[in-house]
DNA sequence: GCCGGTCGTCGAAGCGCTTCGACACTCTCA
DNA sequence: TGAGAGTGTCGAAGCGCTTCGACGACCGGC
């Protein structure tokens, strides 16, 4: 409330105490009797005390703010990014922390200078490639960090991500249940295969391997993002494979124009062909029909990553990788 | 590249002179004689040396960070947030300053503690609604800030945007030019006007205005996001209005939906039926045919409020309102 | 009644940086 | 030639906080 600045040293004077037992009421690191408590609160309360940032920052060698690292590249799906973000904030401010958001185009250099100067505590990477430039660099920062996504060698890091594979095998295992006996993938761009992203090859591993277990048979093919695009990748499919009667879209962006596509082609959903989606399930439920789909759980994956960067940096140990499972809800379109 | 953490000390021995000389090569405050700026910026790189964040903010009372505040509301288009985001974090990086991310769940009181505890020098707000929670918090801070987007009372805040009026009404002028006569605004979703958001309701004023300035013919809907929802729509106006033969469509979820409406309702873009979006130009030139757009320049918006904030930190003036001018791109579908 | 142990509080020493005033020089120009 | 005006550099005083060691006060056990 007040026009300058409160420090702790004038909310030490109001509650006629010392300064360190005002920073010890605060941190709780040392036992201050009840009464003594309630009168420094009372102080914090009256001045309208917040500790200056920078100070806290020096003396206790912890700034408590954590960075996010986003590429927002190409071919990205950004609303899902966004959710992971906004779950990160929120997950950091449970335990006290802010969020400093990096992009890629300093490079690792950004990386460095936000560690270097003890801007941040650690570091949460999102949309990690297989071949990663940043994870060298993490190996040897002595900051704590938490990859969501997986590099090709996760040895000795940590990961978070949707067990992807997983998902793959669980969406064509839906459609063999179903009695389909052939089926597509339909995927990410190919540039984002060409990049070696993690998420969509492990899908397209897990959707090949599930079409041997289940003894179905299937294509996988990169999907671009135009209608146009995604219109031709869907009459050629179907031209190519008669029989084919159920469809998997990992591919946010597309799935609207898949589904546009097979109502132009005259092919009713889930009767003709049904359509499995991996997707947030606000574009699944939105979607007509609304699609039977594995949601992405940005959300969840977002807080655990929080969780286990605040576990390395209170010193406890963290997994080296952290798969969730996936869910899959059942809806109209298949 | 060392293990601990390089001090301005360790610099100033390395380097022979005193630790105050190496603060003002760093900072350029003083004249420094360009064989000792030299001797002092060897030995910076040779070090390794990364000024420690906190201790700067201390003793100079500027972080060089400034907070970045996103809603993350219903019915926001999230994808232009996150380029505005993307482009606010590159244009603080050229100011040297970096951006704390803070999102609504934490109300005002987030922008109050990041304030008061000096986390930030300045803000910047976006998506900011007409009557907006955050904006009387805003004049009573000492931090300057700056607003994407306009409340309904702006008088003595700094606000950038694109001129939504403008865009609608450029809308208008195009079709008319083209002759039509009978045209249509497809908006946000109701729940956006329902709250005052101030770009939809702008541009339905600057539609609605252009209208009478051009003597044709025109409704303004909202808009919902849904295929169904937005084929309803699409339907009941083309029934209600025999004559409509233009469409503006300020919505980006529901563009990709209008046109597979139009298709699916047999009407052809543009012969029977011209759209014009406002959009971002990646979405445009996607969809199918690619869209005569005002395209929603973030990346401009972005950069404009950093170097507002960053001229008012300085303590120049800046002015209370910055409308970015609206730019027509022609395409196929008019 | 004395000793060792908590418990609650205090004072002071930094954390690493910026910035102010001072000081030794070196130029000018009267 | 000496006062005055820069230059270039230094030392030291903080900035507001955390944390360490110290120290009374009070406790129970012998």
């Amino acid at each position: 409330m007040s026009g300058r600045t409160v420090t702790i040293a004038e909310v030490a004077k109001h509650a006629g105490v010392a300064v360190s037992t005002v920073s010890y009421v605060l941190s709780g690191k040392r036992t201050i009797s009840a009464d003594t408590r309630r009168r420094v609160l009372d102080s914090v309360q009256a001045l309208g005390y917040h500790p200056n940032a920078g100070a806290r920052a020096l003396a206790s060698k912890r700034s408590n703010v954590i960075a996010l690292v986003l590429p927002l590249r190409a071919g990205m799906h950004v609303p899902v990014l966004m959710r992971f973000a906004s779950a990160v904030v929120t997950a950091a401010r449970r335990f006290d922390h802010d969020v400093l958001l990096l992009t890629a185009d300093e490079g690792t250099a950004g990386i460095r200078r936000v560690a270097a100067s003890a801007l941040v505590d650690a570091l949460v990477l999102m949309d990690v490639e297989l071949d990663d430039l940043r994870v060298p660099l993490l190996r040897e920062l002595p900051e704590p960090s938490v990859l969501i996504g997986f590099p090709a060698e996760p040895a000795g890091l940590t990961c978070v991500d949707l067990d992807f594979r997983a998902a793959g095998a669980r969406c064509v295992q839906h459609l063999a249940e179903r009695g389909h006996e052939e089926i597509a993938l339909l995927g990410a761009p190919s540039v984002v295969y060409d990049r070696g992203t993690g998420f969509a090859t492990r899908t397209r591993e897990g959707f090949v391997e599930a079409l041997g277990t289940h003894g179905i048979e299937g294509v996988a093919l990169p999907c671009e993002e135009t209608f146009d695009e995604v219109y031709e990748t869907v009459r050629d499919l179907l031209l190519d494979h008669p029989g084919l009667s159920g469809l998997v879209v990992h591919n946010e962006s597309a799935v609207g124009h898949v589904l546009a596509a097979l109502r132009q082609l005259g092919r009713r959903v889930p009767d003709d062909v049904a359509v499995v989606a991996i997707c947030p399930d606000d574009v699944a439920e939105r979607a007509s029909p609304p699609l039977t789909s594995v949601l992405i759980p940005a959300e969840e994956v977002g807080r655990e990553a929080v969780r286990l960067v605040m576990d390395k940096l209170e010193g406890r140990v963290a997994p080296d990788s952290t798969l969730l499972p996936p869910q899959l809800a059942v809806r109209a379109s298949s």
